[in-house]
DNA sequence: GTATAATACATCGGAACACGATGTATCGAT
DNA sequence: ATCGATACATCGTGTTCCGATGTATTATAC
């Protein structure tokens, strides 16, 4: 997760969540995006997120499509949220905000 | 850890540290005081607490000290911050900074 | 043209962390 | 005399994440 420490758990999830009510994506398309947009500082890694877009989706958060890609032919799993995962990213995001504010509190940085 | 999810892993340490560098303080006062100051949103538990302030003294990040309260007259196990410790505090504290702005902007709450 | 890297999916065992349950002991309040 | 709070502790379990490993296809480099 390149942050050496394991501060980043539970948050994949959540992120996997805003990612996905922006526009449907796939896997390896989800790896690269969090990649870049952080500049490194979260790196999801495969072995992480393909098991748990499996279990995000047996437990009906996302929805799964095969789709041919129009460049490459290559095949891509796009997932999309339910409207069940749109809840939990309501909540989560009000979690991450109370914790956000409680550590920044505890770690006296305002 | 009140928060319903796994958010909160990885941060206690940090906070710990956090707080000893305030001030010695002992185990069970470290729960109460989180408790405290964030309104209940952190919540230690003993069951956490214990074992890592433990290994965090086997990793010299701390060091305990046995003192009678003065008041009731109950055996007390302050510990107090290393220099070792100070460092991590100092190294966490900018980490959670990335991942604190990192998770921002792909939650997209700025 | 053939090796290598990138794309795109997947599984599995292990490690770390936090928690609930449980235990001991003391003290103040009812 | 009982109950809740204080104050320490351990241990087994569950969750999450990761590294290693695997398959297959496509684009790039030599």
């Amino acid at each position: 997760m390149a942050l050496s420490q394991e501060l980043a758990r539970g948050t994949v999830m959540p992120i996997v969540l805003a990612l996905l009510n922006e526009q449907p994506m796939y896997g390896y398309e989800l790896v690269k995006t969090v990649n870049d947009r952080t500049n490194g500082v979260l790196q999801f890694k495969e072995g992480t997120l393909y098991p748990l877009l499996h279990k995000m989706q047996s437990q009906r958060l996302i929805k799964a499509q095969w789709e041919t890609a129009e460049d490459t032919g290559k095949q891509r799993k796009y997932y999309h949220i339910t409207s069940k995962g749109e809840k939990l990213l309501t909540e989560s995001k009000t979690q991450w905000q109370q914790l956000s504010e409680a550590v920044n509190v505890l770690l006296a940085l305002g």
